[in-house]
DNA sequence: ATGTCC
């Protein structure tokens, strides 16, 4: 028996983490040599180990933060606005050693502290849950083939290989993999979801998220990337100067991720809590090395093994079905969190474009909207911007804002004809989603521009759009949800409203003149 | 983003 347990040492100020350990350790000793007063054990501590840190304090002022954003107009300057200060609320948190704002930069909700989507952050031995978010390990898949058909064929096949919509497919229709036999089910950020997972195999979600049909001419110059990547093994079948189809898929972790984040927010807050008085939320970390720390972070690496076979069953049972078999694969990760020495770099919506152990630069994807090329992009291994490029486009427009444009179902139905002309766009839920066309999304020449500009990434290829998989509206979705007004809301609305019309009723019964 | 609040 310890003359002092875990919980006393944590009651006398002592944090969780590697002191905390040693310390235990050494009461073992203690208890061998016969030491049983507790008092005299702190005392004992104290001497060996000094006074328990001090109770943590949020930073007076965030740490730095570099932005490679151009903001164009008065919108983006007022997006640039709450982003900077959703990031300065997030970088005072005293783990954070640095964040980045890249070109595609929007608030996440408008909650305190939280990581915009388009930021990065490096965090020094911790995990910060809500920095890679709920969409854990949302990422990118590009698989090259030889065309076997015309595209229409082949997206009535991609159409057949995955679904979109919320809800999980039927127990008949359940995609079989390994991935679901891992040995990590006792996890305890893991237990119990495993029957969730396998629902949820080749599934995409909604929102953003896509199956894309491309096509790619393979220069030289490209191969020539694809072998200074590590992608030679899978480039042997590739001809330069071939024209070759691909199609690249968009998601998350599904259910998957959403409760394994939802576990560990849970023990962050509580592993903060017992080091800060107040944060925010979003700040709240766990100590990579201690605690549930490491359970954690184990979760995160099978949850990127999870989504990646994910992308790859949709891939598969796609070219089983045209008939063709792929030749190159090439994928990112940018939602997620990556150690790279004591550091664990957060990002949400950055791709990663560092160099890897070897020292070969990364290989990534960015989509930019459904009638854009999806860039091909070698990483810039840029340290001013803390390696990281861009994922996407980045939002131009609010939802409410595009509705007001585009008031009416026609003027939404001409703008959707019109921005997708040319290209086999399909809305698997039935409903088009114009706030996932091009319309809703920033320019996409001048995000490319930025990501030369701040030497984030080098542009090494374009995938050209055929077509493309979107959710669509399913009807009640959960971003509508978000933006339905509270019941005190509506109360608010209502009572102006009545306010102004008794105003105006005033004012002609009782003329100024 | 999330079988649309475990």
């Amino acid at each position: 028996m310890n003359p002092i347990s875990k919980k006393q040492l944590l009651e006398a100020g002592y944090h969780e983490g590697p002191l905390l350990e040693q310390i235990l350790q050494h009461l073992v000793e203690l208890d061998q040599k016969g030491i049983t007063d507790s008092k005299y054990a702190l005392k004992l501590i104290r001497r060996k180990f000094g006074e328990p840190p001090p109770k943590l304090v949020l930073r007076e002022k965030p740490v730095e933060c570099a932005e490679a954003i151009e903001a164009n107009g008065r919108d983006e300057q007022e997006n640039l606005y709450a982003v900077r200060r959703h990031m300065q609320e997030l970088l005072k948190t005293p783990v954070i050693s640095k964040g980045v704002i890249l070109p595609d930069a929007c608030p996440m909700g408008g909650k305190s502290a939280s990581i915009p989507v388009g930021g990065a952050i490096a965090v020094e031995n911790a995990i910060i849950p809500a920095a890679h978010s709920s969409d854990i390990c949302c990422s990118m898949f590009a698989t090259f083939y030889e065309a076997r058909s015309s595209v229409s064929s082949e997206m009535d096949a991609l159409m057949s290989s995955t679904r979109f919509g919320t809800g999980h497919r039927h127990l008949d229709l359940l995609v079989d993999d390994p991935v679901h036999d891992e040995d990590v089910w006792s996890n305890p950020f893991l237990t119990g979801l495993r029957d969730r997972a396998k629902l949820h195999m080749a599934d995409q979600g909604d929102g953003n998220h896509f199956a894309f049909l491309g096509e790619i001419e393979v220069t030289e110059e490209m191969l020539a990337v694809l072998r200074l990547t590590g992608h030679h093994s899978v480039t042997a079948g590739l001809t330069a100067g071939k024209i070759y189809r691909v199609l690249v898929t968009h998601h998350g972790s599904r259910g998957l991720g959403a409760h394994v984040f939802k576990r560990g927010q849970i023990a962050a807050m509580k592993h903060t809590a017992k080091l800060l008085d107040r944060f925010p939320e979003n700040a709240a970390w766990l100590d990579a090395r201690s605690g549930d720390g490491p359970a954690y972070w184990e979760a995160l690496q099978y949850v990127a093994m999870w989504t990646k076979a994910n992308h790859r069953s949709i891939h598969r049972r796609f070219l089983e079905r045209i008939g063709a078999s792929g030749v190159a694969e090439i994928a990112n990760e940018h939602n997620f969190v990556w150690q790279r020495g004591d550091t664990f770099f957060h990002g949400k919506g950055a791709t990663p474009a560092w160099r890897d152990a070897d020292g070969k630069p990364l290989l990534g994807l960015i989509p930019l909207n459904m009638a854009e090329p999806i860039l091909v992009v070698l990483g810039a291994d840029n340290p001013d911007f803390l390696s990281f490029a861009p994922h996407g486009a980045g939002r131009n427009i609010s939802r409410a804002a595009l509705r007001r444009r585009f008031p009416g179902e026609l003027a939404k139905s001409e703008e959707i004809a019109r921005a997708t002309a040319g290209l086999d766009v399909r809305w698997y839920c039935g409903k088009p989603d114009l706030s996932e066309t091009p319309v809703a999304y920033k320019n996409a020449q001048q995000v490319k521009s930025q990501i030369a500009k701040f030497n984030l990434a080098e542009v090494v290829g374009e995938i050209r759009p055929l077509g493309c998989i979107m959710a669509g509206d399913s009807g009640k979705s959960w971003r509508d949800r978000e933006e339905e007004l509270s019941p005190k809301q509506i109360r608010q609305i209502q009572h102006r409203a009545d306010r102004r019309k008794n105003h105006q009723r005033m004012s002609s019964e009782f003329p100024d003149i």
